[in-house]
DNA sequence: ACGATTTGACCGAG
DNA sequence: CTCGGTCAAATCGT
């Protein structure tokens, strides 16, 4: 995908990283991806500076003249070979398969999936859903997926947000969520048991980004298209692919609250 | 006992 | 019919 974009551009998104020190990041959509982009909404796509960035997904079914593209470069040295497409508030994301010993284990993203299908497409790819969809009724889901044509990276599709980190209310459903009394009740732990941040001011990456994006393209995509365009997913896991190699505040910070919600 | 994974079956969309 | 997504029983690990 970066290969694809024209030299020029113009405009210039850059995302106020001064309170994240770990990245620095800048957005950079074409001249002709914003023009088409910000016409249609309903989908990025987002490269970022990376070894093998331009890999080819496997977005059979995502129609490409929905897309979005925009270049991200990364300082950080361990950067992502990744790629953001979204469409109806999923985003994809390819990441190198970290091996540890004869195991291949896709990047920890912070969250805890509980695995629900498997299916042999290409090289087989896994379901997962929020392990506490029951308890919180969190829908947040993941696709991990193999590339075809590298082995050596992993497509995953995040659909869905995390409700169990913003609700701060369990759904209890008596006869699916067996009720893990003391724990979860009363603490102010979310769901993977990182301290429910407090939502204060926390410039982070996706804030800046989900800023830039809703910025740029709030008014069609909610609107005309006719389709429900959140861009908030895009930025937060834009934000959740640099930082998932590290863990902790990014990754906490992912899921807050914007300012204004 | 409980939770996670595996895996074949099921179902809806195209 | 094929494909993609999900379900759910069986199995496994702690």
């Amino acid at each position: 995908m970066l290969t694809e974009l024209p030299p020029s551009t113009t405009f210039f998104g850059t995302a106020d990283l001064s309170e994240s020190p770990q990245l620095s990041l800048e957005v950079q959509p074409s001249a002709a991806a914003h023009s088409e982009a910000f016409a249609g909404g309903g989908e990025a796509q987002v490269a970022v500076g990376g070894a093998s960035s331009g890999r080819r997904s496997s977005r059979k079914r995502w129609n490409s003249s929905h897309e979005r593209v925009f270049q991200i470069s990364c300082c950080r040295t361990n950067c992502w070979h990744l790629r953001i497409a979204r469409k109806e508030g999923s985003v994809t994301k390819t990441v190198p398969v970290l091996r540890t010993g004869n195991m291949e284990i896709p990047p920890d993203d912070g969250y805890t999936w509980r695995k629900y299908g498997q299916k042999d497409i290409l090289d087989s790819r896994s379901y997962y859903r929020c392990t506490h969809k029951n308890y919180y009724g969190c829908e947040a889901k993941k696709q991990v997926q193999r590339l075809d044509d590298d082995p050596c990276t992993l497509e995953v599709t995040y659909c869905g947000s995390h409700t169990c980190k913003t609700s701060p209310t369990p759904i209890r459903i008596p006869s699916l969520a067996r009720s893990p009394i003391g724990k979860d009740e009363n603490d102010d732990t979310n769901c993977h048991g990182h301290p429910q941040a407090a939502p204060t001011t926390t410039p982070f990456t996706s804030i800046q980004l989900g800023n830039w994006f809703e910025g740029s393209s709030r008014q069609e995509g909610q609107t005309q298209s006719g389709r429900d365009v959140d861009y908030c997913p895009v930025a937060e896991l834009a934000d959740a692919m640099f930082s998932s190699g590290s863990s902790g505040s990014i990754m906490d910070a992912m899921y807050l609250p914007r300012p204004g919600n």
